[in-house]
DNA sequence: CGCCAGGCCGTGT
DNA sequence: ACACGGCATGGC
């Protein structure tokens, strides 16, 4: 599945940003809403010299709300944002690499910890961010293995829903040498995020999906 | 205009 | 433990 998407699609080159903390908001911000609105909350805190630690912990909450406004929910998203930086700063020296230092396990524990950051935001940041090697499941690949009916039953829109799909992408590549599945979690994420917009609306079956014209995209 | 977006959380059973 | 609704905005 992961090699006919890719020569369907090409290489992605995720996540969409120049830095690590630049992933880290986007991952906050992408919550429910779409990258496009995403993008115009990035641009506003890029002008407003936001998108750094030191100028994240410099504006108020206020600002912060106005400037990530074009992409929802700031009521939530703002807030959040202040207590990542606070957590940097108050457990980690205000550096990434600490926390990155972490065992995988105990950073994604902690990172859970946190205010609006779920399964989905943790890998992200766990993966994207900070080079963590774990998979990263989202809506669109739950789509995917419920109309492909690649796993049984097909995953929920709750935790153990989002446990089955990462425990299912682990699984189809555990043969992967360790020092490559960050790279593939990567890019099979990202393919099937390109997949999933293009074809994987909510309500409506696939329509024209490329999964489909495939005769061997089955796992299991 | 209605549907939807790269989730998460509080509340009620 | 589980289902369910609210959260906010903008693109299409």
């Amino acid at each position: 599945m992961h090699d006919w998407l890719e020569t369907a699609y090409g290489p992605q080159h995720w996540w969409p940003a120049e830095t690590a903390f630049e992933v880290i908001l986007g991952a906050y911000l992408t919550q429910n809403t779409s990258w496009k609105a995403v993008e115009r909350s990035l641009a506003n805190l890029r002008a407003a010299g936001a998108m750094t630690l030191d100028g994240l912990r410099s504006i108020s909450l206020e600002e912060l709300r106005k400037l990530v406004q074009p992409s929802g929910f700031q009521s939530r998203k703002a807030p959040a944002l202040k207590a990542f930086v606070a957590m940097l700063d108050d457990e980690f020296d205000g550096s990434l690499a600490k926390l990155s230092s972490l065992p995988t396990d105990a950073l994604r524990r902690r990172l859970l910890n946190l205010p609006s950051v779920g399964p989905e935001t943790a890998d992200a940041i766990l993966l994207y961010a900070l080079g963590h090697p774990v998979p990263v499941a989202d809506e669109y690949l739950r789509r995917i293995i419920e109309r492909h009916e690649l796993l049984a039953p097909p995953p929920e829109r709750n935790r153990k829903g989002y446990q089955a799909m990462a425990e299912f992408t682990r699984l189809a590549f555990a043969a992967v040498p360790k020092e490559s599945r960050a790279s593939l979690f990567s890019q099979f994420h990202a393919l099937t995020v390109a997949v999933g917009k293009a074809h994987c609306r909510r309500e409506a079956r696939c329509q024209n999906c490329p999964l489909a014209a495939d005769p061997h995209p089955v796992i299991g």
